[in-house]
DNA sequence: ACTTTAATCTCGTCATACGATATTATTGTT
DNA sequence: AACAATAATATCGTATGACGAGATTAAAGT
C-alpha cells in the first residue's frame, strides 16, 4: 500500500487540519472523501482483485479513524467493489468472466434505452454537446493515451445518458460501468489486444453518432449490440490468453 | 417506533445469548441482522417516507451498538433506501412520482430481458417450476389478500429471473423491485384502486405465460410493456388523487 | 408577537477495549 | 527433516465513552 500524497493528507486529516488551508469548507464528510478516494484505486485497478485490504492499513494510510473506514468498507461493500469475509476482513472483488458477461449483456440493453430516450427527447442544445463530445473523442481516439480514450468515450455516452432524461437510469449504468471498469481498461491496454478491435469501435461510435443524428432508433440499439457483442468478444478472448487472471 | 417483537431481541442481542438457544450460530454477523430487519421495515412500508430514523432509537430498539447501526445506516443509504443530510441524520427516502416512472421504465426493460433469457435457456424443469408457480398465483389472484397476492407475483417472476441464468440481472431488478416496493403496494391496496387493474393484471399475466410456453419472446415482450404502463398509469392516477403523497 | 439567546439534541469523528476467529510462528515429536 | 500440536499474533466484530459542530427546540427579552 502507497502512502497518499501529500494533497489527500491535507483533504483529509481534519485534526491536524489548517484553518487557513485552502480546502476551507468541509462540506463532504471524511467519510464521503475516503469513499471516493477507495474506490477510485479499486477502479483503476491499484489494488488488484483479489487483494485483501485491511482496516488498519486504511486508517494509517489515510489518518481517519476506525469509524470512517469501516462505514467506507460497508458502502463499497453493497457497491460489490469489495467482499467482506467474516473475521478475515475485505478483499477486492474478484468478478468472474461470467459475471462480466452478464454485465456486458445488461449495460448493453440499459444504453439502448439510454439512446432511445436521448434521440426521442434529443433538442438542438442536446445535439451540440453530443457534437462537441464527439469531436474531442475522435481526435483522442487517433493518438490520445487509452486512459484518456476511456474517459472521452464515458464523458460522450456521459452526454447520452445526461439528456435521455432518466436519472435513475444514468445511475444504473454508472454502477454497472464501474464494476466492469477493469475489464474494460484490460480490453484497451492488454498487449495482446486485436490492433483492429480500436478501428472497429471508432467506426462503430460514428455509426452510433450518425444514427442519433438521423434520429434512426433501431439503427442505433442495434450498433449498440454489435460494439458491446464485439467487447464481450474480446475480453473472453483475453481471458483465454491469461490464464491467471481467472 | 415501536418495540421489537421478543424473538428479534433474542436474535439480536448477542450479550445475553443464551448458549443453549435455539438460535445458535451466529454465521450472520449482528449488522447483516440488523440490516434486514431495517431494510424490511422501510419496504413494507412501517416507517413513512419522510420520517426520521434516528440512530439513537435504533441503538435502544436493536440493542446493539451504535458501531452496527452506523454501519447499517450507511449500507441503506447506498441501497438509497434512505437519504442522510449531516448533522441531521438518515430518513426514509422519498421517491418522486418522476422517479418511480423511471424505475418501472428500467424494470419493464429488464424484465423483459430477463423474460428473453428464460425463453432461450428453458427446459422441461424449468417449465415446471413456472407452471406450478403460475397456477398459485392464480389462486390467490382470485382470492388471495394483496400481500399474498405481491408475494405470488414475485415468486412466478423469480422463477423467471433464476432461471434466465444471470444472477447479476436477478439481482438488478430485485433492488429496483425494493426501491418501487412501496408504489407497488399502494397500487395494490390503495382504496381507489381500479377495480379493472386486477383483472388486466391477471389476463396480463396469463398471456406472458403463454407467451413464454410458445417460445414467442417478442410477444412476451409486448406484453411486459403493455403491464408496466399499466401499473405506471396507475401509480400516476392515485399520485393525482392522494396529493399529499408527493 | 417577534427576535435573540441559551439549552438540548443528533450526528461526525476519534479513541479504547475485549472476545472470537484466522493466520502465523514456535515448539515438540517421530 | 518433515509434520503435527501448540502458542502467539493479527484482524475483525462489537461495545462504550468522549467531544465538537451544526441543527433543533425552548426560554428570555424586547
Amino acid at each position: 500500500m502507497t502512502r497518499l500524497k501529500s494533497n489527500w493528507i491535507i483533504i483529509l486529516s481534519r485534526k491536524n487540519e489548517n484553518k487557513t488551508s485552502f480546502i476551507a469548507r468541509d462540506a463532504a464528510p471524511l467519510r464521503a472523501q475516503a469513499h471516493l478516494y477507495l474506490r477510485d484505486k479499486i477502479i483503476r485497478g491499484d489494488y488488484k482483485p483479489g487483494a485483501r485490504i485491511k482496516e488498519r492499513e486504511l486508517i494509517e494510510t489515510l489518518g481517519v479513524s476506525r469509524t470512517v473506514i469501516r462505514e467506507v468498507i460497508r458502502q463499497l461493500e453493497t457497491e460489490k467493489l469489495i467482499t467482506v469475509e467474516p473475521q478475515v476482513g475485505p478483499r477486492v472483488r474478484i468478478m468472474s468472466a461470467s459475471e462480466a458477461y452478464e454485465i456486458y449483456l445488461i449495460r448493453a440493453t440499459l444504453e439502448k434505452l439510454a439512446v432511445s430516450l436521448f434521440i426521442e427527447n434529443q433538442s438542438e442544445k442536446t445535439l451540440k454537446k453530443l457534437k462537441d463530445s464527439f469531436r474531442q473523442l475522435e481526435t483522442s481516439l487517433k493518438k490520445g493515451s487509452p486512459d484518456l480514450i476511456i474517459k472521452q468515450k464515458n464523458k460522450f455516452f456521459g452526454i447520452i445518458y445526461l439528456y435521455a432524461g432518466n436519472q435513475v437510469l444514468s445511475g444504473l449504468i454508472d454502477t454497472l460501468t464501474c464494476q466492469s471498469w477493469r475489464w474494460r481498461t484490460l480490453g484497451l491496454t492488454h498487449p495482446n489486444r486485436d490492433p483492429k478491435r480500436q478501428q472497429r469501435s471508432l467506426k462503430n461510435l460514428s455509426n452510433l453518432y450518425q444514427a442519433i443524428l438521423q434520429k434512426d432508433i433501431s439503427k442505433a440499439t442495434l450498433i449498440i449490440d454489435i460494439e458491446v457483442k464485439d467487447a464481450q468478444d474480446e475480453i473472453l478472448r483475453l481471458i483465454k490468453i491469461d490464464t491467471g487472471v481467472e
